[in-house]
DNA sequence: GCTTAGTTTTTTGGATACAAGATAGCAAGC
DNA sequence: GCTTGCTATCTTGTATCCAAAAAACTAAGC
């Protein structure tokens, strides 16, 4: 974690909210900042300033000062720490915390091989399984992608990307997978972040239109082939040399 | 002090991936009990108990119970019961305790659904990546499973059975993907206890034995079409009936 | 000037204490 | 006799406290 700045700044103001989700809009506005979040609520966050990449690889993840942030104490960041860790989206170093993981190359591919195997099938199952809603909402998904866009947020471009694929794996209906889904999609966003030539947008978008359309028309074949077509951009995308200048590794260097 | 090395960033992955060599075959913890035991060694330790079967499911895991029996504190009990929940085999049901998962129907069938997806591919990438001592590995493995099976040590058998494939995942070398096996198998191991139908061993070995043959032939194809064949026996000596009569489902009793 | 040793400060890891919630036991009523 | 409501007990959930480890800082020596 070379780059310029040594310390970043954790996200002050995760003005995150995730999915359809509590809205705790009719709250008093003054007491609104004292009502503690709950464990669920503080890893939803966290996870989404990682996905945005508010939160980059490297960063380090202090127990004291996330309680701070939260108004919690460090019992319950304890717990969405080991949460993350168990999903390899944070890397404990014992005695000395937790830190934004730094997928290595190697990794980087693992992640895309295993997606690369297990999203044609979901989306095959995904265009069997859609209802006129699920379609809608997958249509409604891309048209909030098309806003970012637009609006060049590309905080909510990388999210909504990822969420894209998410919804796709809900629908399909295998709750084991969708889980798979979810953290390998968040590791994609780390590996991006690491190793993405600048500029180039995660997903274009026109990629996710063309999958819906596939889904609409029931052509299960051809929607799996997009996806596989789509994923291959994204990972053409990359440029995995660069990794290499991030951290030496010393046990290359001295043999 | 001991500051041996400059500023030593060794790429530290250290964490979390404690798993992958350790087969204690013996798990008998009768010696040793004076030391405490870390979380890792806890957790590898429950989730033996639970894929032998000793903790079958339903079982209420009280943290107080299990401190005492590993002789720590509750506060490593409760890493070890969230890590598990994370991972589905236990459910924890919010003040009221942590109980070893019973998976539907419909999880069962979803669970296998993902095996059948993920298998097959990670035993073609283990023929193409196997070392000769991985098949000697292999082979040792299901020796130790014949043995098992003569001695009748059914414990051993159900355990070694899912070692067995959890040995093909490590030999494809895609860490993402071993983790998700892990998880698969000893999900499957539930299904296994609540589902088969009696006296109908989970792996019939010699399937096993074909799958290591394919591997050394190096015929990829054979391997994977085995794998298949040998994941839908599995799941056809299943009986997904009697489920329903282990809990009464109010949800749908009451619509 | 740069490195090295010792000291202080910060941060994590783990145990304990306490509060809230749930279960179980007991008594009273229909 | 069985159900219902109350009280006591036990379990879980959370915050705090303490020890150990690492990092930062300071000072001394080459």
């Amino acid at each position: 974690m070379p780059r310029s700045g040594p310390s970043i700044k954790p996200a002050a103001r995760a003005t995150t909210l995730a999915k359809g989700k509590p809205l705790r809009s009719t709250t008093k506005p003054a007491a609104a900042k004292a009502a503690q979040p709950s464990v669920d609520v503080i890893h939803q966050r966290v996870l989404t300033a990682i996905v945005e990449h508010r939160l980059p690889p490297g960063t380090k993840l202090g127990e004291e000062r996330l309680a701070k942030v939260f108004g919690v104490s460090r019992t319950q960041i304890r717990q969405v720490i080991e949460r993350l860790a168990h999903d390899r989206i944070v890397t404990v170093q014992p005695n000395r915390g937790a830190y934004v993981s730094s997928p290595s190359v190697d990794e980087a591919r693992e992640v895309f091989a295993a997606r690369r195997l297990i999203e044609p099938d979901l989306i095959r199952q995904a265009t069997r399984m859609a209802q006129k809603a699920d379609i809608q909402r997958l249509r409604h998904h891309v048209a909030q992608e098309s806003a970012a866009r637009a609006a060049n947020d590309k905080r909510a471009i990388i999210r909504l990307s990822g969420e894209f694929h998410q919804l796709i794996a809900e629908i399909a209906g295998n709750r084991f997978l969708a889980k798979t889904m979810r953290e390998l999609e968040t590791l994609t966003c780390l590996v991006i972040i690491l190793y993405d030539a600048p500029n180039v947008p995660a997903c274009p978008y026109h990629e996710h239109s063309d999958l819906v359309d596939a889904i609409e028309a029931r052509d299960a074949e051809r929607a799996a082939v997009h996806m596989v077509e789509h994923l291959r951009h994204v990972e053409a995308s990359l440029d995995f040399q660069r990794g290499s200048d991030g951290e030496i590794d010393f046990g290359a260097v001295f043999k």
